[in-house]
RNA sequence: CGGGGUGUAGCGCAGUCCGGUUAGCGCACCUGCUUUGGGAGCAGGGGGUCGUCGGUUCGAAUCCGACCACCCCGACCA
């Protein structure tokens, strides 16, 4: 590609509004363009860099026997009404409605369209296991686009879905994909984890996400460094302290002015956190007996712990959950910021498990400017319902090997899901066994963000001067800076390498504008392509080209007859480095 | 959805408080000449519904109101 025919604009100066990296470099080197809050143009370096990955992307899900097809992005609603999603997903879904009116859905995701697919095709259990996988484009209504590519609402997708006839041939795959997605990752030359995950809106049993750890990551991951556990925040578990035991002492009501909080609390009546009891309210939406409704759940966690509100909404089986008004509050007879279970009425109490153990806790007395002491669960209140509640916390007890975990912020590049039969069952994907049975296919969902992953890369290799793109995935293998203006011997010689490495087999840009040398360099810098060779007429005089790697300051000067063979042979060296990378993980359930 | 911020040329900004020539600067873009190993010099030039609508006024980028868009924090979400 020649530069001077590149739909593109290098920018001196970044939009005020990138503040992440990945944002600002993609923006100025002119990857991308924004045509709306979360939707973005890829322009011609983006769309290589991104083909790249597909291609990467393709060859590992070969690899595990996936076979490529391409799902719609609209969907009639009537398939999303049947697994229920279309209830169940609210604002975060695009709906629009045809020209007669009929409701439909712009793709957040393919697992309906799926099923609808094994309905129509699969009839035998020797039609199973099966792997499709598609590379398509997805709507999601994000409430809060963010850092430049990172987080948008029309994203590109590679999603697969594993078919098979029973929990054991889907764990199969799900351990292949676990594999391959290391794979891929490596092999773009991003470092990622697995870390065990929520289940969120896809429903199922088992999930991993694969994390970059950085710290613009909107993700808190807890791992411990002792024996490899690591879980999104969401769900890690940790070990439960230690407490001391004690006889339950007889309540007794203090005067607590102007204490609505755990801390003012401990200052006031100078105890540890521990010793105290936390009261969040929030009015859970339930599904019960197809029939919505607004439940109060009164939660109860140790004054030192927090409410990890994945958790609670996963033992409610909550469609969703908002924190509650005042007047709800008072409602059931507790107080905002003396608030406890004691003689509340018509709450859900919700206990955390270690609350139940720690005797004499201080909470609150349900009446503005009082707290009690010795409160004891059991004793002066009976729970509904105690469960794990409290969000791991930097520092807790792995739940492993009880080392002390340590909190990382990532951005999630892939997940993998153990779906089940949710879909199937919905959608009529029922296949007959070997014995005669109808049975449902037992699904498994598979994602990577290609436009997300494209920009953690980009945010993991750039410097001061722009990115540095790992070879792999790289717009172009070598960019040839031609210091010349005008027909003579520097842009003749750029002109025959160009070709030359072309035929080579490598990826080409040519810079033959008239620009001046300063502003080559500065874009070549910017644009991060993996090799440079710089010919002009200085080196040229002495029959030398300049070449230099994009990550690397040392310069090298290579007779002209070399040159081709010295990149061919740069390029690979960086390509098996990269590929040097894969190999065999293990699986941590 | 709550809190905060910003909308003036492709990008970065000034002008808005205190209304009053033809709305300005840098970069980018076009033409010509010069220059050519790290964001060049000179000369000339093109490009604006000042986010939108409404109001106040003799007069609005500027004051008032509503709306819209975008960004940040939070909620939410994969």
């Amino acid at each position: 590609m020649r530069m001077s025919q590149l739909f593109s604009q290098t920018l001196r100066e970044a939009a005020a509004d990138a503040d992440v990296a990945s944002h600002r470099l993609l923006l100025r080197a002119g990857f991308i363009r924004q045509l709306a809050s979360g939707i973005f143009c890829y322009l011609p370096l983006a769309r290589r860099a991104m083909d790249r990955v597909e291609t990467i992307i393709r060859e590992e899900m070969a690899g595990i026997g996936g076979q490529e097809i391409t799902m719609p992005v609209v969907h009639p609603a009537d398939i999303w009404k049947a697994t229920g999603r279309w209830y169940e997903i609210g604002t975060e879904m695009g709906r629009f409605q045809d020209k007669s009116n009929r409701d439909m859905v712009l793709a957040m995701t393919h697992e309906e369209v799926t099923a609808f697919l094994v309905s129509r095709l699969i009839k035998s259990y020797r039609q199973l296991p099966q792997l499709v996988y598609h590379i398509q484009t997805k709507w999601r209504d994000d409430p809060r686009p963010r850092s430049g590519l990172i987080r948008v609402r029309e994203f590109t997708m590679k999603d697969s879905y594993s078919l098979d006839t029973d929990w054991d041939g889907l764990e199969k795959q799900y351990r292949a994909h676990y594999q391959a997605y290391f794979n891929i990752f490596e092999r773009c030359g991003l470092d990622t984890i697995a870390v065990k995950s929520d289940v969120g809106m896809m429903g199922g049993r088992v999930a991993h996400e694969y994390m970059y750890l950085n710290s613009i990551g909107e993700d808190t991951l807890m791992l411990c460094d002792q024996c490899q556990y690591a879980a999104n925040r969401q769900i890690a578990t940790f070990r439960q302290p230690v407490v001391p035991q004690a006889q339950p002492a007889p309540l007794e009501k203090v005067s607590t002015p102007d204490t609505q909080t755990i801390e003012e609390l401990t200052r006031l009546l100078g105890i540890p956190a521990s010793a105290t009891a936390k009261a969040v309210f929030l009015v859970a939406r339930l599904l019960r007996d197809g029939e919505e409704r607004d439940q109060f759940v009164l939660a109860v966690v140790r004054g030192d712990m927090e409410l990890n509100e994945t958790k609670l909404t996963n033992a409610l089986q909550a469609r969703e959950l908002r924190p509650a008004h005042e007047d709800e509050i008072r409602a059931v007879g507790a107080e905002p910021g003396y608030g406890s279970p004691l003689r509340v009425q018509g709450a859900m109490v919700v206990v955390d498990a270690a609350v139940p153990s720690s005797p004499n806790l201080v909470a609150g007395a349900n009446e503005s400017g009082y707290h009690m002491l010795n409160v004891n669960c059991g004793r002066d209140y009976e729970p509904d319902l105690v469960v794990d509640l409290a969000a791991a916390q930097e520092g807790d007890g792995c739940p492993v090997c009880g080392a002390p975990l340590r909190a990382r912020r990532g951005v999630e590049v892939g997940n993998i899901f153990q779906l089940g039969t949710k879909y199937t069952e919905a959608l009529g994907g029922y296949f007959l066994d070997a014995a005669g049975a109808n049975r449902p296919v037992v699904m498994g969902s598979y994602g990577i963000g290609v436009g997300r992953l494209l920009a953690c890369i980009a945010e993991e290799y750039h410097d001061d001067q722009g990115l540095v793109w790992p070879v792999s995935v790289a717009p172009f293998d070598v960019h040839i800076v031609a210091l010349a203006r005008k027909p003579g011997p520097a842009l003749q010689e750029a002109e025959r390498l160009y070709r030359e490495l072309t035929e080579a087999g490598l990826a080409v840009l040519l810079d033959d504008r008239g620009e001046n040398a300063g502003v080559k360099f500065n874009d070549a810098d910017l644009i991060g392509v993996p090799a440079r060779l710089t010919v002009g007429d200085r080196s040229l005089k002495n029959g030398l080209v300049e070449f230099k790697l994009r990550r690397e300051d040392e310069r090298l000067e290579v007779p002209l007859a070399e040159v081709v063979q010295h990149v061919v042979q740069a390029v690979d060296r960086l390509r098996g480095e990269l590929l040097a990378r894969v190999g065999p993980v293990e699986y941590r359930a």
